[in-house]
RNA sequence: GGCCCCGUAGUUCAAUUGGAUAGAAUGGCAGAUUCAGGUUCUGUUGGUUGAAGGUUCGAGUCCUUUCGGGGUCACCA
């Protein structure tokens, strides 16, 4: 019988899936071992080659611990909310959720078809009810918690109502909107001008149900709140931070303004410093836990209140360099300050209010499109240097952002570049205060010098100053140390209709969240899929949108992330009705320990999530403070376009080779008229109704194409759909060659062209266990010493390979391991039935096959790893090369065992030696056990 | 512009972590099989490890400089 991969492909995915091979239960007699991949949105498009990339990396690594004794979890899932069904639905009206399912089921077929070993029965969707339940839930549970800093954890509202009613706010520390009290004072005048958010218990108490609700929500970790958004107004809809990129939507690159809206947030900020912490513990690529850590962006240094003069007001600035304080020749303030109207005095004011409005009508695209561009304006206040007393004027600049710190700074233009780049601008003087550079050609940003010009802290190093003025500003009073996050709130409601509702409902305006019995709240069908007349959200469309007590329901719903923020918990226990997941599940399980998938989601998904798993965490619900133990980043596969030139102006195509002698346009072609780069002219002229008539400059007889990696993309012509090549090949050699491509990790362009080479290899593979004949043959003989070695290396380097992850020299390790039993004719049982065992986790039809030819009636899935036995390697002697001053000149057999002092003897003795040594005396002798001997003349 | 990663046969990757004459696969070439192409088999050709210095008995591996490619962030005080 020959290698009939069709055949045998079909068969043993169908024997998976009836047997139920890798379904999962807890089994507390194994060591558990969780490996998950980032589940896909399922698109239209279906499964291009770069998608299952990392779902073989993490199969083969599953099934290897399997067969090294581990009660594997490896479920598979889908993200099932998402843009692209939902912009569907506006167009042609259908559903979502069927095009949703119609998806799903198209890759479950191309993933059934790669063998993989999920465990189906854990499937979960985000948009399926039975799962979002407990996004639902969780979201109830959020906005039922506070975040208390003295405790470093979420506690229940409750807790903190019990507080303030008895006790006020005066000692509470919490995570807050800052500046939380100046919105409510605007918005309530009961609470007062000079309301400084500081209640006692009686003036707690005092207050209606609404203030209380208003003052509780600038405390919940879910909240509502009035503030700067991301609005794009082509999806209709805000975005998260992470989901803009340059001032466009990630997703359709749309532009994207700034807008003041009512949304829901998530109170991330609360977990900025535990977030930064844990990046420590984790095993993540360094690249990806620099994005985190920048994203979170932590920064320490001071609060300084500079008096204004003249007036009664400090203003508050925020610096990580007040060493530099006396330096600071100009203060800034965002053009949203609430001091600017304050302090600007009438002479200046019209100037000021021209400013601010031209830079209010500067999108933020705009503004990051020309960053070089300086501008400003001074308000003709000046604020006094609280140590000193010198006067130093204010300025209002965009190039100071409202959103971080105080939103005013100390410039410092010595010392900071884009204050140097301003002072340089408006000719406003520069003072060096800490030596070092050349402030004279640019700043000295360096924290690293002595300082001068600088009064109490003249003479001290940068590091110490800073210190030290930390020290004075606390002793008088006029500031504090403090630390600053980059990290912002994530805007947690969208205007869609495709997400979970949010189960809140309004009562005179206040927002409440519903009872946990009343989930899940179901997505209500409307009748299109569009924003109402009125603008409000598609929501607003369903019929009887309210509470059984008629009040309406939130109309928003949230985003993306939501549903993926916890789906690794649900997967150990997905047909719970009852709970997110059981203790007893969680308990065996705990969280994941290798997860692999793109790394697009740095400061989105995988903050999130560790986010959610904190707070679950908290909640005394999840059991290790971090959700992904080990993340792996696969590389992203990249097309390669075949190019063809066209001589301009004509339909005349010239070989590669011979472009330069002609005026020519370059021009893609579909990868599929392509092999080895030759193209087939012929399917070129038929490729489309213009080529038909298309003529070619050859060279040497044949057309040869340029080429050139790029994305994968249909407009480039070189998508490769893995159907076809598991089609021609199968999914053994498709597996294998996935891997063979280069390190998981690395980015890498596709190439067809080497397929060939790994299917060679696997019906090589396939004839040791076959005569020429093709008939099944095994001797049952006792391995030879040498076979053995073979065998024993192989074990040793695939395991090693596998371990760390290193799945394309494991491929390497196979083929040479083949070549080597093919040169030695081996076909042993001792030998070639360890050898399945080891490929089963890369090719896992054809060694299921071979294993029952083999004669077993169980899974190879079953079997046990070959135990690498270091015996067989050893050999009792060693061919040491001996070189002369570092050149190697002749080899000398000896035995391994020989120590280095006799071996020394034995090499000087040797005959070779006197003719490279010319009498002379070895000054020195290297002697490097089982790897070489240098002698040095 | 800042930070990070990578440069090894034509191509994609190895090289036991500083130890032999830098190895595989693929490609190329030649031969056998075939009416021919494909397949299969056999043999063979590919390298100044991007460049220049340095450390060392010994460098692809460590250090410095330089060139080239990729990723990421980008007014965050």
């Amino acid at each position: 019988m020959e290698y009939n991969f069709q055949e045998i492909e079909k068969k043993w995915q169908r024997y998976w899936l009836e047997n139920k091979t890798f379904h999962t239960e807890i089994d507390n007699s194994k060591p558990k071992f969780y490996v998950l991949d980032m589940f896909p949105y399922p698109s239209g498009a279906g499964l291009h080659v770069g998608h299952p990339l990392g779902y073989i990396a993490s199969d083969i690594f599953s099934r290897y611990k399997r067969l090294k004794g581990f009660n594997v979890l490896h479920p598979m899932g889908y993200d099932a909310y998402g843009l692209p069904a939902e912009q569907y639905a506006i167009q042609t009206g259908t559903h979502p959720a069927i095009t949703t399912e119609k998806n799903v089921a198209r890759y479950r077929e191309q993933m059934d078809k790669i063998g993989f070993s999920f465990d189906w029965d854990r499937e979960v969707k985000t948009c399926d009810p039975a799962y979002y339940k407990w996004t639902q839930w969780t979201f109830i549970r959020l906005y039922n918690h506070w975040y208390d800093l003295q405790a470093g954890k979420a506690r229940p509202i409750t807790s903190l109502l019990s507080i303030f009613i008895s006790s006020g706010n005066a000692d509470v520390r919490a995570a807050v909107t800052p500046n939380w009290f100046h919105e409510l004072g605007k918005k309530d005048s009961a609470f007062g001008p000079g309301f400084k958010g500081m209640f006692t218990a009686a003036d707690w108490n005092s207050y209606s149900e609404k203030q209380q609700q208003d003052i509780l929500m600038n405390y919940r970790l879910a909240y509502i709140s009035e503030a700067m958004v991301n609005w794009c107004p082509e999806l209709g809809t805000v975005l998260a931070n992470d989901e803009v990129a340059n001032g466009y939507s990630v997703r359709g690159n749309h532009p994207v303004e700034r807008r003041m809206m009512r949304q829901w947030f998530l109170r991330i900020t609360a977990y900025a410093q535990r977030l930064l912490d844990g990046l420590g513990k984790i095993d993540w690529p360094d690249s990806l836990r620099e994005q985190q850590k920048y994203w979170i962006g932590r920064s320490e240094g001071a609060e300084i209140l500079f008096p204004v003069k003249d007036s009664e007001l400090k203003l508050n600035i925020f610096t990580t360099r007040p060493d530099t304080i006396f330096g600071s020749t100009f203060m800034v303030l965002s053009p949203e300050h609430e001091f600017v109207e304050k302090i600007t005095p009438a002479s200046h004011i019209e100037d000021v209010r021209k400013y601010i409005k031209e830079t209010a009508n500067r999108s933020d695209r705009e503004r990051m499109a020309d960053v070089k561009k300086i501008s400003g304006v001074f308000t003709g206040a000046y604020c006094l240097n609280p140590f000193n007393g010198k006067p130093i004027p204010i300025w209002v600049a965009d190039y100071v952002l409202a959103g971080y710190g105080t939103g005013a700074i100390m410039a410092v233009p010595a010392h900071d570049s884009r204050d140097y780049d301003f002072a340089k601008h408006f000719k406003l003087p520069i003072i060096e205060v800490v030596s070092g550079g050349d402030i004279s050609e640019s700043s000295y940003d360096a924290k690293d010098g002595i300082l001068v010009n600088s009064e109490f802290i003249d003479g001290l190093n940068v590091k110490d100053a800073i210190k030290a003025a930390i020290k004075r500003v606390n002793e008088m009073g006029i500031g504090k140390g403090t630390v600053n996050f980059r990290l912002r709130d994530a805007i947690f409601s969208r205007q869609r209709y495709w997400g979970e509702p949010f189960p809140v409902y309004f009562k005179d305006g206040i927002p409440y969240v519903l009872d946990d019995t009343d989930l899940p709240l179901e997505l209500p069908p409307v009748d299109a899929y569009l924003p109402t007349e009125a603008g409000e959200p598609p929501l607003a469309r369903a019929k009887n949108w309210k509470t059984k007590d008629g009040y309406p329901l939130e109309t928003n719903t949230m985003p993306g992330f939501a549903g993926s923020s916890g789906y690794y918990l649900r997967y150990m226990d997905p047909r719970n009705p009852n709970e997110y997941f059981s203790k007893e599940a969680v308990n065996y399980w705990q969280n994941v320990d290798l997860y692999i998938g793109g790394d697009e989601h740095a400061t989105g998904h995988l903050i999130y999530a560790r986010f959610w798993n904190k707070f679950l965490f908290d909640l005394g619900m999840a059991v290790c403070d971090e959700p992904f133990k080990k993340l792996v980043n696969q590389g992203k596969i990249q097309g390669r376009s075949n190019l063809v030139y066209r001589l301009k102006g004509s339909n005349t195509f010239v070989s590669h080779g011979l472009k330069d002698q002609y005026e020519h346009s370059v021009m893609h072609v579909d990868v599929s008229l392509v092999s080895n780069d030759i193209l087939d002219t012929q399917e070129f002229r038929k490729w489309r109704p213009d080529l038909a008539d298309a003529t070619f400059i050859l060279d040497d007889g044949q057309y040869f194409c340029g080429h050139a990696v790029e994305k994968m993309s249909k407009s480039l012509y070189n998508v490769i759909n893995p159907d076809e090549l598991i089609e021609h090949y199968g999914a053994d050699t498709f597996r294998m060659y996935e891997m063979f491509l280069g390190p998981l990790e690395q980015s890498k362009p596709w190439d067809t062209n080497g397929i060939e080479g790994v299917f060679r290899f696997i019906r090589k593979f396939w004839r040791l266990y076959h005569d020429d004949e093709n008939r099944f043959r095994l001797s049952d003989e006792a391995p030879e010493a040498a076979e053995l070695r073979v065998l024993h290396r192989t074990i040793k380097k695939v395991q090693e390979d596998i371990e760390r992850l290193s799945f394309n020299t494991a491929v390497s390790t196979f083929m040479i391991c083949v070549n080597e039993l093919g040169e030695l004719k081996c076909s042993k049982r001792g030998i070639l039935e360890n050898l399945l065992i080891l490929i089963a986790p890369y090719a896992p039809h054809l060694s299921e096959e071979l294993w029952q030819q083999c004669g077993h009636n169980e899974s190879i899935t079953t079997a046990s790893f070959p135990v690498f036995n270091e015996a067989y390697l050893v050999e009792n002697s060693f061919n040491y090369p001996v070189s002369f001053n570092g050149k190697m000149r002749f080899t000398m057999e000896l035995p391994a065992d020989m120590p280095s002092a006799e071996i020394e003897k034995a090499v000087l003795a040797a005959s070779e030696s006197a003719k490279w040594l010319e009498g002379k005396t070895p000054k020195k002798i290297i002697v490097v056990n089982k790897k070489i001997v240098n002698v040095v003349v």
